[in-house]
Formats: structure tokens, C-alpha cells, sequence
DNA sequence: AATGAATGAGCATTCATTCAT
DNA sequence: TATGAATGAATGCTCATTCAT
């Protein structure tokens, strides 16, 4: 007897993340991943109970992928000023060097076919950053605001600024980043 | 012979956002469209070529329509910190307003299914937006960075703010506009 | 008020006979027929019932258009084999100078979108050779058979010689078309 | 795993011949040929790539199927009087007793829907016919002609007679098959 | 007579999924 | 586990035709 394979799992994933962000969703046929993925169509609901369901676990699957990597240098004891560039820094570096996975996640993150626990699943990766806030509330160097904004005008400007340069407006320029993020961090310090 | 009626392309527009809000665009079908507009499928392409047109018609037509109410307020006399109070202020409350649109243009922001060409269409629109930006800057009030930095750091938190909302994350809060108003400025200001 | 233009008829039936050529009856639509006479495919209903009933008036006054032009040299005074040189020669001139209209007719030959009616109505068209015939049995120059036999052996030889060649298969040949009328002669020859 | 069957191609074809035969083309949908077959139209997708190679495919095959029969009884030792007189009789038994597969033939051989390939595919079905011509010619016995020539001779006159009588013209008679032989011969012979 | 708009019916085809092995 | 065959349902779209002017 023969067992899952999680490789044959991984095959899917970039099958279909591909093939998803060349054409959409709509477009995207599970025969085809299956064709790109050489598998047979019907392998496929060995993994997943339906196209819904692959789609949600994708998400949730390379949201946590990216997430991991962006936060995996901060920790308790990081300073909120440094915390902040390494998480902006580090978000440029992985958008540039996964750009399938991040457009992907873009595509989908207003999508209706993203269910809300999948969604919530994805925003939970994201806790260490906002106890990164939380505690340059505390030692007063940060408004005193809900921390929610403040994650905002962290992220939102930097996200906004890598997704132009996705979509191939421009290039990327490190200056510019160097801006963003002393921007930000004027948005938010106390 | 008969006339076209202009209303008609117009019912055909709300009931594909209405659908494609609720479901997707994969899952919206011609039919499903007629039927809500209480038409013939085969009249849909009389007024558009295909699907894709007219998805693609749909997100210039509606893109138009928000930035022209977003930007209403603002012309070349407006002073720089009133004008970007006025857009931002505009943007929550058309968004409230508007939740179909907005949604509806938020889920095609990163899809492939719209073209390069409506998307520059609708960026364009933008512009005195970014001549607010500019005079900020001649005037030396704002930093002299790139328009382009002031601009993201100006609209996406507010953005993104007005977006976890409209998703029902939470109930949207006057005093939360202010702060955001406030911590954009920063940003921006010299 | 205006008259039924029998010009604008016969710019249906050419835009009709070059589409049906070139893709066949099945993917040429009325519209398509419309747009290339440059006409509202409504119009064409005003000179034919439907589809079906084009089809057929257009079979029918080609065929009957080839027909007195192969049959044009002949009467009742002509001797029977330069009677039947001429029809084969004109055979041969007319389909090469009128292709499309040829190839239209062999399309339909055996098709059963052509109505009983239409084919009797173009069969009879051909009395003049079967006379022909009839004289060339009376004066014992001609074998004393069935006269639809001598006409068979007269033009379906020639007919498959020239259609051969409408196909593109080979260059039409002078000598052949000569040794063709010799070998058909020497077929029905007493 | 299933296991393709041949039979459900055949039954495909066999459905579809005679839908073809009765309405034509352009009037026989792909629902109709599964209804008639007893199949989902998807399965007819499984079989054959489209409705065009669907139909090119029963062309060739079933142009095979006939001019294997036809061709079956001569050899290179037939002499060359009798081969002629078997093919003829052979294509008057075998279009009585295969009327549908004769009418499909004779329906798509003008048509612009048979790709050239299919075409020629079914012209190099009758080589064997053309060999017994060749050596009719080495032999003296024949015209020195072009070998086509005395092929067209051959079986044209035999066909119309034939096709004359499918389409309900009048009854097929023995004592004018003898005929037709006896002049296609004439028409050949030195 | 002429026509652009409108349409219900139908089309070829594809799809997500299940079957049978 | 893995899969090619099979399929009912649905899709985007086109069509012949009619409507309204």
C-alpha cells in the first residue's frame, strides 16, 4: 500500500498557483493543474476534497509560508524601531524573490471565494508583529493608539509600494524603500 | 427599428456587481446576470463583446465614477492638509455608501483578469491627486520624496482601514478616522 | 415608397456563396452573410423566408445561370457531336471562370438541405442536351440506349476531370480536355 | 481504472452517419449524436477532438471501409476487362447495400469542411484501381492516356448512374449496369 | 423597404467530479 | 494510492429570426 505523498501535494500547489496567476481562477481547470502537475485529474481528490477547498488551503498554506519568513527575526526582546525595518526589509526581499506566491496572495485577498476561516486563519499568522506594537505602546515610544492602526500605516504603504512594482509599474529602489520606512515609522511614533 | 436604452447597459452592470461580489466571477455566469437583469443572455453582448469585456468595462466604468466623487472637493486652490482631510473623509464615507462598488473593485485590484490597459485607465484618473502631492511639496510642506511615496503613504492606511471594515471585521469609528488622518500627516509632513 | 432592389438580391447571393465556400453553409450566419453584403440581417428576410429558403433560390438561379450558358451554342439544328464538343469545351470555360459558383453547386450536389423541388427544378434545366441526345439515337449516329445513359457518359467524365482540377489537384490540360471528348465520344458512339 | 471502448466509437459513428445523412451538418449538434448513441455529449469528447474531427475522421473511415470492399476482389493477376467489371458491379451492390455510408461520402466530398488531408487520405485508398489501368496500358489493351483519364471513365458514368438512383430517381436495372459497363469500356479500350 | 436591437433556443465545448479498476 | 474513462450539468456564446420603428 502506498501512502500520501506530500511531495505529489507540493506538485499541486505550484501547478495551480501558476497556472491561477497567469489566467485566474476561473480559467483555471483542475484537469489542467492536473495536466501541468502530470497527474491525473482524479489524483487530485486524494488531496483535496474539492477546487474550493485546494483554493482555501493554498491560501492559508502559503500565507503561513510567508508569514513565517517575514517575522522570523523578531522576537520579544527586538526593539520596536529595528523590529519594524526588519519586518519591512524583509517583506521587499520576499515579495521580490516569491513573486508567484505573493501575487497569488493578492489575488485572492478580497476574493469571495476565500472563506472567512481561512481568512482568520491567515491574520493570526501575524501576532508577533502586533505584540511588536503593543510593546512600543508600553515603553511609550509609539502613539497611543489602537494597535491596529498602527500595524496599518506600518505595512499598508510598504505592501502597497512592492505590489506597484509587481505589477511591473516600476522598479524596485532601495532608497525609495529607505523612505518608506522612515515614513512609516513618522506615522506612528509618538 | 429599435433604440438602445443606456439604462439597460446600466441594469446590466449592477446585477453582475451584485453576483460577482456575492460569489466571484467564476461562479457568476451570463445567465445568472441576465436572469437578475431580466434579460435575454444574448442581449448582455449587445452591449459587451464578452465576459472579460465586460468585466473590464465594469471596473473602468466603476473606478471612474469613485475617483470622480473622491476627488470632487479638491482643485488647484485647495490647501494641501484640508484637501487630503477632504479625500480621506470622502473615501470613508463613499465606501460606506458604496459598499458594492467597493468591494467589487477591491476583489479585481490584483486579478488577472483585468487588463493592463483598464487598469492605467484607472490610475490616471488619480491624477489631481497627485498634483495636491506635488503643490505640497513646491510649497514646502510636505517631505521631498517621491509623489508617488507621499501619495501611498496618504490613501493606503485609510484604505486598508475602510477595507477591514467593509469586510465586517469590525464597526468603522469616527475617532479611528481622525487618528488615521492625523498619522498620514505625519508621514507626509515635512 | 421603395421597390424591392434586385440589386441588393444579388449582393446577398455573392456574400452568401463566398462564405459558404470558403467555411460551408453550417458556419456561415446570416449576420456574417449580412455584414459582408454590408446590410442589417434583417433585410435579408425581406428577399428570402429563412435560411433554408436562400439556400435553395440561390441553388437553384446558379444552377439555372450555368445551365444556359453551357447550353447557350446549341439548338436543334446542331450536329450531334459538335453538340456535344461545345457543351464539354463550355464546361470546361465556364467552371474556370466561374469557380465560386461552381464549387457552390458541387457543395450542395448531394446535400439534404436541397429540396427535392429545387433539384427537379434544376435537372430540367438540362433538356436541351437530353434532345441532343434523343436526335443523335434517331439519325443512328448514337448507341440505341437509354438516353439518360448517353448523358451520364457525355459530362460526368468531363465533370470529375474539371472538378479535379477546381480542388487544386492538377493544372487543367488542353490535350486532356480533348482526348476527354474523344473517349466520351467513343462511349456513346453507335 | 476504465478501459476505452471501441464500440462506443463506432456507436458514435454510427449514430452520427445517420443523423448526417437525414438533416444534414449543420442540423446534427453533438447533443443529438449522444442522445442518439445513448451517451453524454462528453463522451463524445473523450473519442474525437470536435465536431470537425469527428466528421473528418468518419470521412476517412468510412471512405476506407468502402474502397476496401470495392477494391477486394482485384489483384495484380486480374485480368484487366474483368477488373473494370468487378469494381463496377462490386460499387452497385455496395451502394445498395451500404446506401448511408454511400450518401455520408457523396454528401462531404465537395464539402470545405473536409480538411485536405482527409482528402487525400481517401484518394490514395483507390491506388490499387489505378494499377489495373497502368497495366491495361502496358498491355496494349488500353488508351495510351493519362491513367486518370481512364479511371474518370471508368467510374464516373457508374457513379451518377448510382447516385442518380440513392436519391430516389429510379429504380437501378440490371440490363443498364451492363450498359454502362459496355460503354465506359468503349470509352477506354484501344 | 430597411434596419439595429432584442431574444429564446440551441450550440459546441468544458468542467468538477465520480466511477471502476 | 492512483488513474483514465465517463458524465450531467453548466458555460459562454451564437444563431435564425422577430420586433419596433
Amino acid at each position: 500500500m502506498r501512502y500520501k505523498d506530500d511531495n505529489k501535494s507540493e506538485t499541486i500547489f505550484h501547478a495551480a498557483i501558476q497556472l491561477i496567476n497567469e489566467s485566474g481562477f476561473a480559467q483555471t481547470s483542475m484537469s489542467k493543474i492536473a495536466k501541468k502537475a502530470n497527474l491525473s485529474p482524479s489524483t487530485i481528490y486524494v488531496y483535496f476534497e474539492n477546487k474550493e477547498d485546494m483554493l482555501n488551503k493554498l491560501y492559508v498554506t502559503v500565507k503561513k509560508e510567508m508569514s513565517e519568513r517575514l517575522l522570523r527575526n523578531i522576537d520579544e526582546s527586538t526593539p520596536v524601531k529595528s523590529g519594524l525595518e526588519s519586518i519591512l526589509r524583509s517583506l521587499v526581499t520576499l515579495t521580490q524573490n516569491n513573486r508567484d506566491y505573493f501575487l497569488f496572495i493578492e489575488q485572492f485577498e478580497n476574493s469571495p471565494l476565500i472563506h472567512k476561516i481561512s481568512r482568520e486563519e491567515g491574520m493570526d499568522l501575524f501576532k508577533p508583529m502586533f505584540d511588536l506594537f503593543e510593546r512600543g505602546k508600553q515603553q511609550k515610544i509609539l502613539k497611543q493608539v489602537d494597535t491596529n492602526l498602527l500595524a496599518i500605516h506600518s505595512y499598508s504603504p510598504m505592501m502597497q509600494y512592492v505590489k506597484e512594482h509587481l505589477n511591473g509599474y516600476a522598479e524596485l529602489n532601495e532608497a525609495a524603500v529607505e523612505r518608506i520606512i522612515e515614513m512609516s515609522w513618522d506615522a506612528i511614533k509618538k
